[in-house]
DNA sequence: AAAAAAAGAATGAACGTTCATTTTTGTCTA
DNA sequence: TAGACAAAAATGAACGTTCATTCTTTTTTT
């Protein structure tokens, strides 16, 4: 177990490595002697646990889009009503855009750049399936808006990924009163109007 | 004058194929030569035009960001009323993200990358200016929410930068009907309620 | 024919990856 | 239980390639 446990050690090292050098310097900038030097590795030992430059990068994808939509529902349950669940998923949302946004900027990034091979995209987006999931409970219940998923998501969830860059480079700060008037706005746009 | 012309064309040549090699590669696998290849010219060429690789990403970051706005504000004018103005705005920034797409992807891997270098960043910033003193006004004529600039922005407008992301990839289509409805669900997004 | 522009080849540095070797871990034997 | 030994893990140095940039020469312009 000893040995297990160390390995996993390292992974991780390597991991959360990459996300902030990434971050800082983009994928281009950051060469594997870098990420070795911060994980406290020799470049050679990250071949033992990942293929090569994009496996790595893949991979560090696929387990940060794993914690946001883990984070997004730890406190939802399909057992609630359509209002309360999105409420629930959508808080979650914004309270990891703006607190744990070292790894909400690394797939801002990720989302927005040819850095990532299209299996390991397609990979990434599944986990959002409960969210969709919701949504279409909603449009049989008649509250949600009968639109596409995608037009949901733009209008809803995608103002957050601009809020947390505007507020990660420092133009300004989101409060917590601007937080729920961002999600009234949020539910405004998806709910269908005047029920 | 015929040099002069000769220098724009190969100018304009090296952005255009930045723009088309960064958009397909990212910026860390495109490399000079490439670009000179596409521009039909020497990689030494390069160096006549731009300082380095990094000012030629720059330049291009600008100049496309100038392109943006100019075609956003292209039937915009001051004297419209607050609703007609961003109306007209609004529905022009749509075009621009749907048509024009080549370089509103190149605007967005710029926006979510440390690629572009912070000055440069901040030079490109000044071009919605029209935008944000349309929407001052509109606070001061209490028909606009009054709420920060970015919140605005958030809810209005960065919506489009997924959908563009998202009809890019093939995910699903626009058409005129779902870009009405997005519209109005901007514009309900920053109107003061119940006016 | 001088000056400017452009070209292709050359250069040196940096990078991803691999190789040969050492260190650590875990197991088996006496 | 001590020690030997095989397997696994880890390392630092080295390799070959690629790249941004520069140098020298050629072409074009005036």
């Amino acid at each position: 177990m000893a040995k297990l446990q160390k390995s996993i050690d390292k992974r991780n090292a390597l991991i959360k490595a990459t996300i902030e050098l990434v971050n800082n310097n983009g994928f281009h900038a950051t060469p594997m002697s870098k990420i070795a030097k911060m994980a406290k590795v020799s470049p050679a030992t990250i071949y033992l646990y990942f293929e090569n430059k994009q496996d790595l990068v893949n991979k560090t994808y696929i387990e940060v889009k794993a914690k946001y939509t883990d984070y997004a529902f730890a406190n939802y349950n399909e057992s609630m009503s359509v209002k309360t669940g999105f409420e629930t998923i959508w808080k979650r949302i914004a309270e990891f855009k703006l607190n744990e946004y070292e790894h909400a900027m690394f797939l801002a990034q990720c989302d927005n750049t040819p850095m990532i091979d299209e299996p390991s995209l397609k990979e990434g987006i599944k986990h959002l399936q409960p969210l969709l999931d919701l949504w279409e409970r909603g449009k049989q219940e008649g509250i949600i808006k009968p639109v596409s998923n995608y037009l949901l998501y733009a209008y809803a969830v995608s103002p957050l990924s601009f809020l947390m860059i505007a507020q990660k480079r420092g133009a300004f700060q989101l409060d917590k009163e601007q937080i729920e008037e961002a999600y009234q706005s949020a539910w405004s746009s998806i709910k269908k109007c005047e029920q």
